[in-house]
DNA sequence: GCCGCAAAGTTGGGGCTCCAAGTGTCCTCG
DNA sequence: CGAGGACACTTGGAGCCCCAACTTTGCGGC
């Protein structure tokens, strides 16, 4: 987006997204260093660290005296596993993996931050917050719900912008340094039950995230996910 | 541990355990580039190095203009993370954060493999594994169990051997390169209610894990976690 | 005693080069 | 026709250098 950015970035940023977009098919190889230099017109170095930065990611993965190669499994990719940690709903990888679409439907409203979410933020519990409403659904039937919890001046107003807070962060010159998450189960509350269409005896897994900027939290939200029906997965390369 | 390691390695590893056993506090300043090569009579790019995979880890963080220094909330770091993830008992990380002892009791048995670990290892039902149960307590409160299965000939036999996994299947010359979860909650079953000293009503957290060696799955194992009292946390650098 | 500025130090981007170890290909020789 | 070896190429470790942007420190002057 800026003028100026690393130029390696350009290079990352181009074969994540022909990598993303099923240009370059899991187990494709990707251009040498060598290769690299000429086609995009940078120093071996900057080659060498956009290959380094997107092995990092578990995009693709080096073989000494052959080559780099797409990854295979790349569902289950740390940018995947990244997108969908970003992502309102991070919970519904399994289902997008296997290709079916989700949904969702907001509203946002102010509110007082109140004694958990004014800990949560580090905030007074007078101030107030845009509090928004999520219910995400998989195939029509109801998967997920969100409370997310921002300051009134970051709060999202378009559809695009509520698909990374992260890029929303960054547009507002703030950058995202870390996701916290603590998880517990409990017995679901009546709305819950609800808007997820539960049946009864039937736990939730609650999901409380927060984004920091630094040592600052700027973003927090409940995230609710029936039990039963559910699961999540993840991956991480060593 | 091999004779000619990268010199990079030696730097990391120093400065790891460092902040590790908290000779290095946090927010404590790590030597710079030039300090580094002098101490370590490295070259810069080694150096460099160095304090990038570590940064990587998030356990130490660099400022333009000033310095690396020791993260702060080290108990979240990636490393930490890490340690847990690869730990028998993953999901005791905000106990012995806030200084608790966990103490474990395990024994292990050969077993068939049956119609589920055969699938999820990619084994014949008859195979022969061995089965291991283990117990964690937390100040003498059960906290979770474990059963991991894996290949007869890598099963671990001394209580050192238990902590990590992944340094086990190195030894074997097996690079664990991922671990995937899948994780619901469930009604516990009569025997974990037991063990766990659960109430009744209250659900509990099963975790499929298994590690990957490339394509291969080489141990998987299914954690059981009270999901009342229990909190999962982890962070993720941006 | 305090302010402001310059100098020194530090990170992060980028460039170039050498080398060891491993892979792949192709050609030659038996 | 087939096996084996030479050669070209690739990664990953390592070294050295230059520079822009930023922070810290310390000194000189008011």
């Amino acid at each position: 987006m800026a003028t100026s950015d690393p130029v390696y970035l350009r290079v990352v940023e181009d074969i994540r997204r022909q990598i993303t977009d099923g240009t370059l098919p899991p187990g494709a190889p990707i251009p040498s260093r060598a290769q690299l230099t000429r086609k995009y017109q940078v120093g071996e170095t900057a080659a060498r660290h956009a290959l380094r930065v997107l092995a990092g990611e578990g995009l693709i993965i080096g073989r000494v005296g052959s080559g780099h190669y797409v990854r295979e499994r790349p569902d289950l990719s740390p940018l995947h596993r990244w997108r969908f940690l970003d992502h309102p709903a991070p919970f519904a990888a399994d289902l997008q993996s296997q290709g079916r679409r989700v949904t969702w439907d907001w509203h946002s409203e102010p509110a007082e931050a109140g004694p958990d979410i004014a800990r949560r933020l580090r905030l007074d519990e007078s101030t107030t917050l845009t509090r928004t409403h999520y219910v995400f659904r998989g195939d029509g039937r109801p998967l997920q719900l969100a409370t997310s919890y921002e300051p009134l001046e970051f709060a999202a107003h378009t559809e695009e912008e509520r698909r990374s807070l992260v890029a929303r962060m960054y547009a507002h010159g703030i950058k995202i340094t870390e996701i916290v998450e603590s998880v517990h189960t409990r017995v679901p509350r009546p709305a819950e039950s609800d808007a997820l269409d539960l049946p009864a005896g039937i736990h939730v897994l609650h999901v409380e995230r927060t984004h920091w900027a630094g040592d600052r939290p700027v973003e927090t939200s409940d995230i609710v996910i029936p039990g039963d029906r559910f699961r999540i997965m993840y991956s991480m390369p060593v």
